[in-house]
DNA sequence: ATAATAATAGTAACAGTTATCATTATTGTT
DNA sequence: AACAATAATGATAACTGTTACTATTATTAT
């Protein structure tokens, strides 16, 4: 197992998640950290998400497009994803245990995860029709 | 608006849907397809699956890794992925209207659509080790 | 200071998907 | 049946998001 360094540029990227809630895609993170250090490779931003993500220390969201997003909450909860604007936002749903209880029961398989995904228009896309 | 002509490639793409519940993804159709009809383009078979989508004969569902994969089931119903080989099995699942109206009192948006995926082990691979 | 090595920037490679375009197939009309 | 109009095709190039590679730089422990 190889042990970690410390890093800038990770510390930076960790950093701008945390102030942030709307699931940024790499590209967007990169963008950000790009006005504090101007030199950060697109590589660096992915090869940090991917490894805080690793150490459960951010998650990793799939939208419908393929893109990845993501969030610096870990906690379980779920997205909402704006069919206009692409915008994902946080939902706070009831038990997904329950759902992954009665499900498992008509199931051969084990289920160890249900992530709930919401689709519709965000409140701004819904006012500015 | 365009009008549609038929055509025999198209026509054997959503016969072999019909035909698996295993939820391929266009490489898989590109494959069984060039049995039939040795020559036809990858693009082809792209093409026409974005058309049997828009027109919701069959459904599209995006995948962990980011790729998509074709249902010839289009009525609502949830997923299960084996986080292992990565098969994409059927679930029938209780009442996602019930979801949806519980989640949209808090919501300031429209809530359209909720897609439950399950994730874990598959029968296969649960008892393969 | 020095040595060991993790992390970086820069870039190439990759996979899945979409776009382009000349040619072919389908359709409606004579 | 021949024809014109045009949708669909195969072949290939282009594109996007992501990962891999490599020489160089930064961090850490001694």
């Amino acid at each position: 197992m190889q042990q970690r360094k410390f890093s800038r540029q990770r510390e930076s990227i960790i950093e701008n998640l945390k102030c942030r809630t709307d699931h940024p895609t790499a590209d967007m993170v990169y963008s950000d950290i790009r006005q504090i250090y101007p030199n950060i490779s697109l590589g660096t931003v992915y090869r940090n998400l991917s490894l805080l993500a690793e150490e459960k220390k951010i998650q990793k969201i799939i939208t419908d497009d393929g893109v990845l997003r993501f969030d610096y909450n870990v906690n379980p909860h779920d997205h909402f994803i704006c069919r206009k604007c692409g915008s994902v936002s946080d939902l706070h749903m009831l038990d997904t245990e329950g759902l992954k209880s009665s499900v498992s029961k008509n199931f051969e398989g084990s289920i160890e995860k249900c992530v709930v995904t919401f689709y519709g228009l965000c409140k701004n896309c819904l006012t500015t029709h």
